[in-house]
DNA sequence: CTTGACTCTATACTCAGGTACAGGGTTTAT
DNA sequence: ATAAACCCTGTACCTGAGTATAGAGTCAAG
């Protein structure tokens, strides 16, 4: 390459901390545009791509999977979508984050109980918390 | 069918809650004894599949993988394993829900800062929550 | 005696988010 | 000039917990 400030996939993979096979994965899927091309087939990259990149990590980090990150982008890209429009999302996104955190929170008092009720000794036949998993309901 | 009081793999998916290719698959996962078959071949239960069934869902419900309910069913198998034992798996598994609510909280709550910083006014391209998604660091 | 509901096996597919090859071509450094 | 380190495509594989499908056999009822 003659070029040494062209940004080929490992750069921007190094850069955007993912692998190069996670790039190919995302254009694919239509979350990177397809990139311009060398002469010899090689992807070139502008910061843009490290943006995005960057982008995606910081959407997944907050619960976002692939494809509402997909539907982020695109809404930025649409003319009429207002800031309001994100926000909605983002609202949706803390209630079904809240819906989970109280699901685990259920669990976690249910087995909270189970452990407190087991005294520990004895055998595995009289243990509470194998009685409880074994009953109707718990 | 002769026997009316035969559990087949249908009556036991009915009671059990689950679907009949559910079964199978955990037959093949080993976590439900191979049953006996009748003269044609078909599985044939007791309803200790049934209380087996019903271990394993509320297992499940309480966070368990099926692995770790593997672990659990064979935990209780063994002879010197203690009431204990198992409440050692619970309360691992306490640990591990909670690692998890911890995570969703973080999540929750940089998410809630970035709605709130978002008047839901204006272009996306003057969006506070993208602008966070596309900087360093949330 | 045939129809419908059930069962059997084996294999493949689903979703998410990638990861790992295989079998090539290209660039860069020595 | 050659080896290391890249890059390309296409395809297959991974985990987890099932679900679906094909093609065949069985059972109870009308």
């Amino acid at each position: 390459m003659r070029n040494p400030e062209l940004l080929t996939i490992g750069k921007v993979a190094d850069r955007g901390g993912v692998r190069v096979q996670t790039i190919r994965y995302y254009e694919r899927r239509g979350l990177l545009p397809k990139p311009a091309r060398t002469a010899s087939g090689y992807r070139k990259y502008s910061d843009e791509a490290i943006r995005r990149l960057r982008f995606i990590r910081q959407a997944q980090a907050l619960g976002f999977s692939l494809g509402e990150i997909e539907e982020l982008l695109s809404l930025r890209m649409q003319p009429g979508t207002t800031c309001g429009d994100i926000r909605k999302r983002a609202r949706q996104k803390i209630a079904t984050v809240n819906d989970k955190i109280e699901e685990l929170q259920r669990i976690k008092d249910a087995l909270g109980k189970l452990a407190t009720a087991c005294k520990g000794q004895g055998p595995t036949s009289e243990c509470p918390i194998l009685e409880a998993l074994e009953s109707e309901r718990l």
